[in-house]
DNA sequence: CTCTCGATGTTCT
DNA sequence: GAACATCGAGAGG
């Protein structure tokens, strides 16, 4: 169990503003064990604790798209926090990220571990519903979700279709890596800007 | 376990 | 045209 029974009201808090008016290193390791939470037309509702992150820092990082300048594509990193900035690589995958403070900055959330939801009860059951991997992945992690450009720019910080909550306290260690699928990005490959909770079944790859 | 490869839409050169 | 913040399947050790 990961949460045993939390049906504490601070569990859905919608995380502030201010959370993400912060350092990206910061946001990217505070969002760890965090909730994303997703609802669609019909209602219905999933959730998934946050259990991978890397971060982006902006124009001077060589594998940050906002280092190719303020474009269309890139415009929403360079608005407010706590949007969201999705777009599609490969041709197929939807990739979520999180803008935060510094122009052109912003966090991609790698991997959810899937909560199960009983919205009559409002309560967390914290049994994997299915696969503990299906969302072990940025791409992974999209579809699960139903998540596509349509959401690009929506604001997290509004409980709509998309948002995140503070979900519950939880002791874990932090694992820092160099980030994935960036090796173009000269020295700024190396950088240890991966972060993932240690031991987590859900994490996509461990270095 | 490793490696290779194909799928496929947008953006940038 | 090339490159791409990926994934899963298949071949080979």
């Amino acid at each position: 169990m990961l949460c045993p029974l939390a049906t504490l009201s601070n569990t859905s808090v919608i995380l502030p503003k201010s959370f993400y008016q912060r350092p990206t290193v910061e946001v990217a390791k505070d969002l760890l064990g965090k909730f994303l939470v997703r609802e669609v037309e019909d209602g219905s509702v999933r959730k998934g604790m946050i259990v991978e992150t890397e971060a982006y820092l902006g124009p001077e990082d060589l594998a940050c798209h906002s280092s190719k300048g303020r474009t269309e594509r890139t415009e929403v990193m360079f608005g407010p926090a706590g949007h969201a900035y999705i777009y599609l690589v490969y041709g197929m995958h939807y990739m979520f990220n999180i803008v935060t403070k510094a122009p052109g900055e912003a966090v991609l959330v790698r991997a959810l571990q899937p909560l199960s939801v009983d919205s009559e009860l409002n309560s967390e059951i914290t049994k994997a519903p299915e696969d503990p991997r299906i969302a072990a992945g940025p791409g992974k992690l999209t579809a699960w979700l139903a998540v596509d450009k349509n959401l690009n720019s929506c604001d997290l910080v509004q409980k709509d279709k998309l948002w995140v909550e503070a979900g519950c306290k939880m002791n874990f260690e932090i694992e820092k890596g160099k980030r994935i699928g960036v090796d173009y990005a000269k020295e700024w490959a190396e950088k240890p800007l991966r972060f993932y909770i240690e031991n987590n079944p859900a994490v996509s790859k461990v270095s």
